[in-house]
RNA sequence: GGGCGUUUAGCUCAGCUGGUAGAGCACAAGCCUUACAAGCUUGGGGUCACAGGUUCGAUCCCUGUAGCGCCCACCA
């Protein structure tokens, strides 16, 4: 294959097109991702978090996926064997409804398919599109080991799924039971606690209050209600056992209305004094409270619903099949006319809805299997205080261990067909359980006294194996010996109970060991209103729009898709902006613009418009300076730099570079992306081609001089060292741009730089007030209106020794940055030059017939108001007597001086003036 | 109801262990200067949400209030 470079270094602009997937195609081909085990290097090892076989790459994977990235690529060029495990997750539910909807389009019903059909009919689909995102994290860049590629439902996977289960169920950790689960009405199936989510404030709704007439009387007891479609499953209504307005019922009964039934009045104390009327309908069968009443008062079970949520046939007979949304309205209407219904009034009432299908959820009484957590929980916690465990950002670890502390068994079967089948046979006859790896041999035996659970296992149990079932396990396998724990988990918050702390408790359970030495939460990633991105209000940005671009109706598409009710201003917005399409960035724009925004916080707010201001801006800069560095480089020879021979300015830049070269290394480790970013950038752009290019310019008049080839040797090392620095982040373009300057080998196999010019505080100051002075000189022509690029004489009066032998050594870069015909240190203003106060220094202009005399004295007087705002505010500080009594002696002299300096300013000022008026 | 985060320039956000605030974008003025006008130079712009407290000194520490966001629990 062709070699790098792929680009024109003609073009005036930086265009990824072409460039990115061809060297992605050369790492492959230069084997730069493959970790070696037989390696003598320290390991850093990284599993991705799974995303979904039927997923597309977005913004929240292109986040985190930078992420990782960043960090194998950085660690393998501090020398270490990097192994990152990719793959997907088989994401049952998810995905089983996706294929089922398209299906659907083909006029094809997923359920009279029957099981294995159907099945098939995903592994169909998984086969095809299923690696599609992988191929989308190549386009990111992400440094994955190919070799690894692991799915959930592999046959080492699956397997591993089994032995886990086995070994949970013979320990006493997995059991079976009819319990209450959450039940999605749509998918059909049970749900964990964590697949249900409840809008803050509740839904708006009703509270129904209902009259039960007492058995043998003409009493009613009104009871409050906002689930009245679950009155046929009442069995018993409870009060409080120290209530005074029922105490004298308990043990009577009333009539369950519309049924023929008698239920008894109970005394339990979860029935509320203070709320609704005290007294509560208990339908043991549709609500977890009322579920554990009726186990308490051993009250009959009656299931109203079908599966589906449609009225069941414990329900009176002429509602059967009826929707229960629809039931309700019928059986208000109903209690009405029997002049049951007390009364009605709208609230806001909780409501629990499926993560998935949005479906509010019924809750089901049904035969299904729990993990008991609390044993696992409580190992890991053990694991936690030993501090086996770090997590970024800190605050996260208080959350994390208070759900370990608090979780509740987790209910993994579900009434689907995609995912691990639950290897438990049950006899027909003797409803004896067998569980087992393979089918047992009593079952092979006698397979028609047998039957294998129909539920699979929640995704999830397959993920929270992830970290080793990928490595191999249950086997001792040469990866997992080499790279178990891992060295980092970084994934989004919202999967903090889902998978991170699964992993952790059953990484520690079955290999006594926590999977990851650290968990990195990345912000979740918002719109520019500081919403979250989804796909349902069509506020989400697509990464590969970023990187390849995308023309106005392809940006559309997710708003189209989604129709959210502010559509049309939506579309108007990204017409007004990016009628014409957004061009493409590139993925290096992309990750630059995603990880500078990566602080601490625990959002961060995406536009379009961000990856134009901060990605694509930077790429373009970076490829210009490295146009005109390349083309300097090519010009004449280096050699090996002497610190003998530096000037101020390049030990100034010299120094800066360490700075960086250790300030983006140490951000990359402690995960603070946007720091190592700045700090690259202020390198970069400020210092390095605002200062440092501009000052080198007149050097290469003669390509060959001494001067000429110390500075080439300098940008040439600056360059190289910032391409090694920045890779990590932005791996394609200096990638390209060290094929450029000629490298055969791959920037992504170079050590990260070492320092070999110290940062000096005080060099770098020195700098700073040269960089003063020339800002200064700058600053008043461009307050005289005068051009820029006529040069103008200039004269200099060091107020100190310091001063005078500092300008000394740096009168060249002085005259050359602020553009002088000459620059000459004196003792007195030479007549006729205006006069210009700094801290340490005179500067003496000669501006012969261009001043404005009055503008000069204006532009005087706004620095003396300026310094005296300043002084006024310390000197108020110096007159506090605590201050001198008690602040730190170091402290009050600093503060005296400040003072002093802008006094002498000042004054030195007020002559300037009193010169110009006369 | 419990917990967490957040409030800094018009916008988006930095600000490490307390010593009167920074960047990018936007804005204004000037510049096609030996790579970059998608650039360069210079400038204007802030009661650091509010109220108390600790301190010589608070954007920073403590308490409280309010707005915004998130998580957990859930009273029929």
């Amino acid at each position: 294959m062709k070699k790098p470079p792929y680009s024109n270094l003609e073009d005036k602009h930086y265009s990824p097109i072409n460039i990115e997937d061809n060297i992605y195609e050369y790492w492959l081909s230069q084997a730069a991702f493959k970790p070696n085990p037989d390696s003598d290097k320290p390991r850093f090892s990284v599993v991705i978090p799974p995303p979904n076989v039927t997923g597309r790459l977005h913004m929240g994977h292109a986040l985190n996926n930078s992420v990782q990235d960043t960090l194998c690529r950085y660690k393998r060029m501090k020398g270490f064997d990097v192994l990152w495990v990719p793959g997907t997750d088989h994401a049952g539910i998810s995905t089983q409804s996706v294929v089922k909807k398209h299906l659907d389009a083909e006029g094809i019903d997923f359920y009279s398919l029957g099981r294995e059909a159907a099945v098939n009919k995903i592994w169909e689909w998984k086969n095809s599109y299923g690696d599609q995102i992988l191929g989308q994290l190549k386009k990111l860049g992400c440094s994955c080991s190919w070799d690894h590629v692991r799915f959930t439902m592999d046959e080492g996977l699956s397997s591993a799924v089994k032995v886990a289960f086995k070994k949970l169920y013979d320990d006493g950790l997995i059991y079976r039971g009819k319990y209450i689960v959450n039940w999605c009405p749509v998918d059909k199936t049970a749900l964990s606690d964590d697949e249900v989510t409840t809008k803050e404030g509740g839904e708006p709704g009703f509270i129904w209050q209902i009259k039960y007439k007492i058995e043998n009387t003409n009493e009613y007891l009104t009871v409050a209600t906002t689930r009245p479609e679950t009155i046929p499953g009442d069995t018993a209504i409870a009060v409080n056992p120290e209530d005074p307005r029922y105490k004298k019922l308990i043990g009577l009964n009333v009539h369950v209305p519309l049924t023929d039934r008698l239920i008894p009045i109970i005394a339990d104390d979860y029935a509320d004094k203070e709320f609704g009327t005290g007294c509560l309908k208990v339908t043991p069968a549709h609500d977890p409270n009322d579920f554990q009443i009726g186990v308490r008062h051993n009250l009959p079970q009656i299931n109203v619903m079908n599966e589906d949520g449609t009225m069941g046939d414990q329900a009176p007979a002429q509602y059967h099949g009826i929707d229960r949304f629809k039931f309700r309205e019928i059986i208000v209407e109903e209690l009405k006319n029997l002049n049951l219904l007390h009364s009605v009034e709208e609230r806001m009432t909780p409501v629990g809805r499926a993560q998935r299908s949005g479906a509010v959820i019924e809750y089901r009484l049904s035969d299904q299997w729990f993990v008991q957590m609390k044993p696992l929980a409580k190992k890991a916690l053990l694991k936690l205080d030993q501090g086996d465990l770090n997590i970024f950002p800190e605050r996260w670890d208080s959350v994390f261990r208070h759900w370990l502390e608090n979780t509740r068994d987790w209910c993994i079967s579900r009434q689907i067909w995609w995912g691990h089948q639950i290897p438990a046979w049950y006899n027909k006859t003797t409803n004896e359980i067998l569980v087992d790896i393979d089918t047992p041999e009593e079952v092979k035996n006698n397979p028609d006294s047998w039957v294998q659970d129909e539920d699979v296992l929640d995704t999830w149990f397959s993920s929270a194996l992830w970290p080793y079932s990928t490595m191999g396990w249950p086997e001792d396998t040469i990866d997992l010996r080499t790279y178990y724990p891992t060295s980092v988990l970084s994934t989004a918050k919202d999967i903090i109970y889902f998978w991170v702390a699964r992993m952790v408790m059953t990484g520690v359970n079955f290999l006594d060991k926590v999977p990851f030495k650290e968990v990195y939460f990345h912000p979740v990633v918002c719109d520019h209103k500081g919403e979250t991105m989804s796909k349902s209000k069509g506020n989400g940005i697509d990464p590969l729009h970023i990187i390849e671009g995308a023309d106005v109706v392809t940006l559309e598409r997710p708003i189209r898709d989604a129709r959210p009710p502010q559509m049309e201003t939506m579309l108007q917005e990204l017409h007004k902006n990016y009628a014409e399409g957004f061009s493409a960035v590139g993925a290096d724009a992309l990750r630059v613009t995603l990880l500078s925004l990566n602080s601490q916080s625990q959002q961060v707010q995406l536009s379009l418009k961000k990856f134009d201001e901060v990605g694509k801006k930077f790429t373009d800069k970076l490829w210009n300076a490295s146009r005109f560095v390349l083309s300097k480089l090519t010009s004449g020879e280096t050699k090996e730099i002497n610190e003998e021979n530096l000037s101020l300015e390049d030990k100034w830049i010299l120094g800066r570079l360490a700075n960086t070269i250790e300030g983006v290394g140490a951000a990359i480790e402690s995960y603070k992306f946007h720091e190592g970013i700045a700090c690259f950038m202020s390198f970069f752009w400020d210092d390095f081609c605002d200062w440092y290019l501009e000052l080198t310019k007149s050097s290469f008049k003669d390509a060959t001089s001494n001067e000429a080839i110390l500075k080439r040797s300098i940008l040439k090392k600056i360059f190289f060292d910032s391409l090694k620095i920045l890779h990590p982040i932005a791996p394609f373009i200096t990638e390209e741009l060290w094929a450029h300057a000629g490298h055969a080998n791959p920037l992504c196999k170079e050590a990260y730089p070492e320092i070999s010019f110290k940062f000096n505080k005080e060099t770098d100051e020195q700098f700073l007030v040269v960089r003063e002075i020339v800002r200064t000189l700058r600053n008043v022509r461009a307050d005289l209106g005068m051009s820029a690029h006529k040069a103008i004489t200039v004269a200099i009066k060091p107020l100190n020794e310091e001063a005078k032998s500092l300008i000394n050594q740096s009168i060249e870069s002085v005259i050359r940055a602020a553009n002088l015909i000459s620059l000459s240190t004196v003792t007195e203003r030479p007549s006729s030059f205006i006069s210009s106060v700094m801290p340490n220094f005179e500067l003496y202009l000669d501006l012969t017939g261009a001043i404005d005399i009055n503008a000069e004295i204006e532009r005087n007087k706004k620095q003396i108001q300026k310094l005296e705002k300043e002084g006024s505010s310390i000197s108020a500080k110096l007159n506090n007597e605590n201050f001198i009594k008690k602040a730190p002696s170091e402290v009050i002299e600093e503060t005296k001086n400040n003072l002093l300096g802008i006094e002498s300013q000042i004054n030195r000022i007020n002559q300037v003036i009193k010169e110009l008026s006369s």
